[in-house]
DNA sequence: TGCCAGGCCCTCTTTAGGGCCTT
């Protein structure tokens, strides 16, 4: 039996990938994700992906990933049916999410699997409610609000990780500003595309509509 | 460390250009 409903269960997720852009034939190698439900890390995913094809130095000296790693790892054929069935049509969270959800896109596309639509960026959230923030890369958003890390950056499940601490504070700090009892999903996503100086306004209407809710 | 692309935001804008962020 089901045990988690969409409205409670995010998963938030991060990819690492052989380059910028799925158009221009690049792959996924690694894919890590975090279960959040009710706010609580409840089930983790990790797996390295072999992507058909050498990774340049550059992507083995970023990501500590080489190229011996990923010939003993399990091509997309067998990683992303086991994702897509991880993930389910629950709510997705990425930092940049324009960047994820094409690769999710895309490597879901070569196993026929549904594509997803329903996705939050953390970095546009941190935009509206961290302006002063020296800027808002992951690894400084985890220094500047001391979130939880082990020291490894650029690791799929590592960022998933710090991902969702920083998600979660988010959640925090606008219901600790904003009064919300509790957010939903769909605020995230329009708080993302509402400009800097509506942001205040439209977390006030919010609050007092979701509470008559 | 940087480049590739794409989506988004901001502003000295909207008939545009540049910066940010992801690997």
């Amino acid at each position: 039996m089901k045990t988690t409903t969409n409205s409670d269960t995010v998963i938030v997720l991060d990819f690492e990938t052989t380059g910028l852009s799925p158009d221009c034939g690049d792959r996924a190698i690694e894919i890590g994700a975090v279960k959040l439900v009710n706010g609580e890390a409840v089930e983790r995913f990790q797996q390295l992906m072999y992507p058909g094809q050498r990774i340049s130095r550059f992507i083995e000296d970023y990501n500590g990933i080489s190229n011996n790693m990923l010939k003993k790892a399990a091509p997309c054929e067998e990683v992303m049916p086991a994702f897509a069935k991880f993930i389910e049509d629950f709510n997705l969270v990425a930092h940049n999410a324009s960047f994820d959800s094409r690769f999710l896109d895309a490597e879901l596309n070569r196993v026929k699997c549904k594509q997803r639509e329903n996705f939050a960026c953390s970095m546009l959230i941190a935009r509206r409610l961290y302006p002063e923030a020296p800027n808002h890369k992951l690894g400084t958003l985890v220094r500047y609000k001391s979130l939880p890390n082990d020291g490894t950056f650029h690791r799929a499940l590592a960022d998933a990780e710090m991902t969702a601490h920083l998600w979660l504070t988010m959640m925090q700090d606008i219901k600790d500003r904003h009064s919300f009892a509790a957010i939903p999903f769909e605020v995230m996503q329009k708080l993302a595309r509402t400009s800097k100086q509506a942001t205040t306004g439209f977390l006030r209407r919010e609050s007092a509509r979701v509470s008559k809710i």
